[in-house]
DNA sequence: CGATATTGGTTACGATTGTAACTGTCAATT
DNA sequence: AATTGACAGTTACAATCGTAACCAATATCG
């Protein structure tokens, strides 16, 4: 029998763990946000293509973890700026291969130092040793498997069942 | 000079919690989302009050960090479910006092044997140690001060600067 | 006491998001 | 090559959410 004492909220993992990253990411928000007035999508298109030059919208999804509705949006705004490019692959005309432009690397350029310095911020008020502990822990979540029902995961990297 | 190599999403801080705790919190919102079809401001509603039997809008607010229009579309849903009633206080009519039925006690006694076994599993999976040190990480986040400007701040029970 | 400010809570509205349907292109099977 | 299925990306629509305006009720201060 499961002795019922209730739960208390603010100590249950998933609560803490939810609150903890909304408050480091509002916070970080105001960095692309403020500025430029980029979303979180949109920031972070900018940037995978800062560091991976040429990718297409799918594979953008895949590796930020974000629904191509998403991606798609942002792509559309970014290039509405003209901070990226788009370009038809010419064997698979299905694919656009996107990469930003001299003024959207120069755009990224600003806001990646001060992302760094936030997160040298952040990494400074934990200490070292809890910020490496906190790495690590991040490190398993990504590792293990979590039951996801219902859900037809947007990230179709690996096949689900067939 | 900074050095600009530009910024590895994938292993900056903010972004990496940010994932983990969509992770977790998606995984785990199928508990109070399939079979009650709760969404996140109800399950926190109906946990706190599960805790503490009287209070207010307000203060659910504050001890859940949730937004007060948040709060009242999940109280006034949980009302309509008569899984909580409300009470006008009678020294001051402005404020309710809320509480969980019979019903609303009943429904969250499974909820909370299941969040527990969620949580114990979360916690098997990353190893105890690992979960001590993500505690710890998570107290830390809690209580330091980041920079957030342009917004109010929705909680508001302690005063800003006065 | 009366005007004004403040507070608890709700509502309206715009912005963001996810689901699903859709378009266009390629691949496979016949 | 025609049909069918799969896939990249977009769009439509509904749900969720935050901001700001709002309504009552209370507190404050002249």
């Amino acid at each position: 029998m499961v002795s019922d004492t209730g739960l208390v909220l603010s100590e249950f993992l998933p609560y803490r763990l939810y609150n903890a990253a909304e408050k480091v990411s509002l916070s970080f928000s105001h960095i692309y946000k403020d500025k430029h007035g980029l979303n979180r999508p949109e920031w972070r298109v900018l940037a995978v293509l800062a560091q991976h030059p040429k990718m297409t919208a799918t594979e953008i999804g895949v590796h930020t973890r974000m629904h191509k509705t998403k991606v798609s949006r942002a792509v559309f705004e970014l290039a509405g700026r003209k901070w990226l490019s788009r370009q038809l692959d010419d064997q698979d005309r299905r694919v656009e291969w996107l990469q930003l432009t001299k003024t959207g690397r120069a755009r990224f350029a600003g806001l990646s130092n001060l992302a760094r310095s936030f997160e040298t911020m952040l990494i400074g008020a934990l200490g070292m040793q809890t910020a490496k502990q906190l790495a690590h822990a991040l490190d398993k979540i990504e590792a293990i498997a979590l039951p996801v029902k219902r859900i037809r995961l947007q990230l179709q990297g690996q096949p689900a069942s067939r």
